[in-house]
DNA sequence: CAAATATATGTAGTAGACTACATATATTAA
DNA sequence: TTAATATATGTAGTCTACTACATATATTTG
């Protein structure tokens, strides 16, 4: 046991960050055994188009819950892949609408048994007496409450 | 609920990262708000640096589970910071030891109160049903047994 | 003991997210 | 109906980790 995981909790946020590196390298060589060109980063975007075809950029970035600069740089990557196409709204001039293309539903009908064996690998790994998922949900949970920072500001006082 | 958060599972990666990043961020907060100049990503080095004073730039890499090159970048700021100082070993002359400087060792000082405040305020937010802390732990067993890919290679031969 | 290999450190460039700022179009209010 | 405000998109640069490669010193092997 090193020092690091000793201090246990106060390293939380390295831990979280250490492991969601782990899983995304794996997940795309498991993409790429099955002889497919995906990168586990791209995966919020399609599953999200795919589920809902016509979506503006801050639509996206809504769902998938990142910034739209964030977004914006990902839909680039995808129109260069010719994964997704985009179309002006002809109703707000200030809007992108962006959908799959053909390449693009092509490649989540490939990919829909690739997601089942991940899915069931990430299952069986998180299965654990504390399940992962499930406490991701919960801390979010709590977060939404009550930030950490007022968290920390509480126990702050008692001190 | 969003489609991502739908799909749950096939994002775990995003997820994990994304609350990463907000506990990191608020983190930061907590130790300004302390009156403190500390970025919560120097915690892994000066911890260890505390607890065990004189390192090599690998074992501390080893210690904080960084790369080496990861390791250098944060010893170089730290050392600008002017909170570690290293000195040639004078054994094995390709080592570089690294300690706390006094003006590091009282910064540690200063820290203790507040690294108890976010023990608690950690505490307090990820006890929950699924103790996150525990799901980590335990999902990093379950990996050092089986890799995630490994695990997925498994799946495909079942289908 | 010289050559091959291993270990320790360092540099350069990449990855995937972010914030801050800028611009264009829509909407609301005076 | 203009002015002020809000919304949608885009660009530039930053952050915290990484991989790949390079170099210097130690250790092992033939």
């Amino acid at each position: 046991m090193n020092v690091i995981d000793e201090s246990g909790i106060l390293a939380i946020a390295t831990r979280l960050q250490r492991l969601s590196d782990q899983i995304r390298k794996d997940g795309f060589q498991v993409y790429k055994a099955h002889g497919i060109d995906f990168e586990p980063k791209w995966f919020p975007v399609i599953y999200t188009l795919f589920h809902k075809p016509v979506l503006s950029v801050v639509e996206i970035a809504n769902e998938i819950g990142y910034t739209h600069p964030s977004t914006i740089s990902l839909l680039k990557e995808l129109e260069k892949e010719k994964l997704i196409r985009s179309k002006k709204d002809k109703i707000d001039e200030r809007k992108r609408l962006l959908q799959l293309t053909e390449k693009g539903q092509i490649l989540v009908g490939q990919m829909q048994p690739v997601w089942d064996v991940l899915k069931m690998a990430t299952a069986e790994m998180i299965d654990t007496e504390n399940n992962l998922m499930r406490a991701i949900e919960e801390v979010e949970s709590q977060l939404k409450e009550k930030s950490f920072f007022d968290r920390a500001a509480a126990q702050m006082k008692r001190v």
